[in-house]
DNA sequence: GAACCGTGGAG
DNA sequence: TCTCCAAGGTT
């Protein structure tokens, strides 16, 4: 009989917990919506904003808009207030469209419904707009100190190599999270889950796993099977097809026409260039299905290539000038850097041809 | 359950 | 150049 073979399911809670918030206590990231040492607990409202902007997200990318926002919007009351069209404008470049359009719905509903403030159990927090399993969990810990089950991608990682689950992932879930449930304390709900996190970001890597320096190393079923690096298993993506569409860049002196896309899919709600239905295949060159008007177009040199997340597209850039037509109606800017500044990613993209 | 929904950085 | 993928949610 092997002399000290340690069970998945004799890991217990304090085995964990405790090495783990000791880590965190040394460790930890200074990120500007984390409370400072010392301080009060965090703010429900930049714990919310963050949480929802760090969706599919990087940390280094949501700094920047997270000051910003925090800064023009110090309040959810504040947010609330504000014009729809300045704050997807102010979330253009980050990605997620629908996370804004929620935003602004779910800043309302807690200072129309919840008077301004948010509610503190992970079941009411569950129920609005763009807070889902992992969000309400992570605002209930973190800002609410109350226990919670908190499952993101790195917690799922951490677990899945803490108990060498080598099922895939996404089928692994519910069994991840039911692991995830037995190693989560009472005390500390808040430091438990960033504890995690910041494990998974920093130590418990996708990649290339810094074992020697982790906390949890002991009890890691895993590393002591030198198998940490190869989980968690993952079924393998379909491939990202191509597709193709036009835009459209008219000018009129020294203004660019701008229109206001549909409030749902694809960049729903943003601002944008005038652009053709998405196709599988690139429209005829004399065709100019979605042209804002029937001017001369000329075609760029080259096509914008831009990956989404489910298909790259390859669009197909046309300028034309009104020279004295009337001008279509749509939203009119002056065609410089700070109108680009206002359109997601793909836009700033066909943009940067002319401005 | 599966498809849809952005972007930029790392390796 | 290319693959992976980051604090997911909605339909």
């Amino acid at each position: 009989m092997p002399a000290k073979e340690i069970a998945p399911k004799d890991i217990a809670p304090k085995d964990i917990a405790a090495p783990l918030l000791a880590w965190y206590d040394r460790a930890h990231r200074r990120l500007p919506w984390r409370a400072p040492p010392g301080a009060n607990a965090a703010d429900p409202y930049r714990v919310w904003l963050s949480e929802i902007m760090l969706q599919q997200t990087t940390v280094a990318a949501v700094i920047p808009y997270f000051e910003h926002f925090t800064s023009r919007w110090p309040t959810v009351e504040a947010l609330a207030a504000a014009e729809d069209g300045d704050v997807l404008a102010a979330w253009a470049g980050l990605g997620y469209y629908a996370r804004a359009r929620n935003l602004i719905a779910c800043a309302r509903a807690v200072a129309s419904e919840h008077g301004g403030r948010f509610p503190e159990t992970e079941a009411a927090l569950r129920g609005l707009p763009g807070v889902g399993a992992y969000t309400s969990a992570a605002i209930a810990a973190i800002a609410f100190g109350q226990r919670a089950v908190v499952v993101d991608g790195n917690v799922e990682r951490v677990v899945a190599r803490l108990f060498a689950v080598e099922t895939p992932l996404p089928a692994a879930r519910p069994q991840l999270r039911a692991l995830a449930d037995t190693i989560t304390p009472g005390a500390r709900a808040g430091d438990f889950a960033q504890a995690m996190m910041d494990l998974g970001a920093t130590v418990c890597r996708p990649r290339s796993p810094d074992c020697l320096v982790c906390p949890l190393v002991v009890s890691c079923d895993s590393a002591r099977r030198g198998i940490a690096d190869a989980l968690p298993a993952k079924t393998p993506k379909p491939p990202r097809p191509t597709r193709y569409a036009n835009v459209y860049v008219l000018r009129d002196a020294d203004e660019v026409m701008l229109v206001r896309r549909p409030p749902r899919g694809l960049l729903g709600g943003m601002l944008g260039l005038p652009m053709s239905e998405i196709a599988d295949t690139p429209a005829p060159d004399n065709a100019h299905p979605g042209a804002p008007a029937a001017v001369r177009w000329t075609r760029s040199a080259r096509p914008v290539t831009h990956v989404f997340t489910h298909f790259e597209l390859h669009l197909a850039v046309f300028s034309g000038d009104l020279s004295g037509i009337t001008k279509p109606s749509g939203d009119w800017r002056v065609a410089n850097k700070s109108a680009a500044r206002d359109l997601p990613t793909l836009f700033r993209k066909a943009l940067d041809f002319v401005v």
